[in-house]
DNA sequence: TCCTGATTAGTCAATCTTGACTAGTCAGGA
DNA sequence: TCCTGACTAGTCAAGATTGACTAATCAGGA
């Protein structure tokens, strides 16, 4: 599970003891930009995460409510976010844009239609911008993120507006399908 | 399943029939920077996609190897993949940064050891640049793609940077651990 | 020729993820 | 007071994803 879901999760039960709604909401309110962590999920890891020893809980009641388990970290627990810690803050991994798929298939769309329909994407990010310039402080402690995720948007609006030239320019040539290779079908052409 | 690894399968299918092995070969060597896309999963979509009707197959057979699946688009499958294509170029969903867990812990690390850890991160991004770089012209038609991964290494670097100037500027004041509030606990702080 | 390790092709059980569901509580209007 | 819709808290079965496996073929060296 060495995820970084669970480093999300013992991130934020070594600032305070919280049981699982709670931790729920705490992500989906103050830690949105960087993870999008489910209900069920976040229950299931605390299961695995209570079996590893990483967390432990103690069952609350009140009235006839389901009963809450509220959880802390473990001393092996934060042993656990200390080198997941650093393990996350030495690597690097290449982000995955949904959107590139489509990039990749552009082609398959007359240019002017493609363009058209990457200027709606353009309007969308530039919404999406002026959302995040008018974000106040932010109490989950995300200010980071935040400012990252605003630059990451300001390089891809310029990038897309570099696509959407490049489409305008390209004469539609409708590319010609090629059936299947008889054998030893490699992936290279010559 | 009106997702983007559908687009990719079909968008890939619409050029050259293909059998799962072979799509799932051309995926991991031409489109690996848009998609990580493993064997079993490919062989699960196309067969949710077959009975959807937006693929069909054709089985051949060869001594006695496993018989292969030589897949083709079908007409549905077309309609399928110009409104997925339309809903994936019109639409934009922020990009998740793995890296922005951690730094949404920094604050537990010493200041001097989180900036020797994010160096690491540095050169391993500086790295990636480079081989980027050196990437020749791709047959797969993902040259798109290949720059704005560049584009985005490169905005990365420079974000990279501040944050370490940013992390060493900062005295490393110890936060203290709230332990787990009474009732009505609220994300909000007053 | 025979052996070894790589490549081709696909399957499967175990694990993970999710949307939908249950069920009690609470605030406020009719 | 009673009803409704929102909030709190968690469970569950269905669906998705993966690593590990099988099994044949093939290239090339001993």
């Amino acid at each position: 599970m060495e995820d970084e879901r669970a480093l999300l999760l013992l991130g934020i039960l070594r600032r305070q003891d919280m049981h699982g709604y709670q931790l729920h909401e705490f992500i989906d309110t103050n830690l949105a930009v960087c993870a999008d962590l489910k209900k069920a999920t976040a229950y299931f890891l605390l299961d695995k995460m209570a079996a590893q020893g990483w967390v432990a809980f103690e069952q609350t009641q009140e009235g006839n409510r389901p009963p809450r388990r509220v959880y802390r970290i473990t001393p092996a627990g934060e042993e656990a976010f200390q080198r997941m810690m650093r393990a996350n803050l030495t690597a690097y991994r290449p982000a995955r844009f949904p959107g590139d798929v489509g990039l990749a298939f552009i082609d398959a769309l007359k240019p002017a239609e493609a363009a058209h329909l990457l200027r709606q994407r353009r309007a969308a990010m530039r919404e999406a911008l002026t959302e995040l310039e008018s974000t106040p402080e932010h109490a989950g402690g995300a200010q980071l993120i935040i400012e990252h995720q605003r630059r990451h948007l300001a390089a891809e609006l310029a990038w897309l507006d570099d696509v959407i030239a490049r489409v305008e320019a390209v004469p539609h040539a409708a590319p010609q399908r090629r059936s299947a290779q008889p054998r030893r079908a490699r992936t290279a052409s010559a």
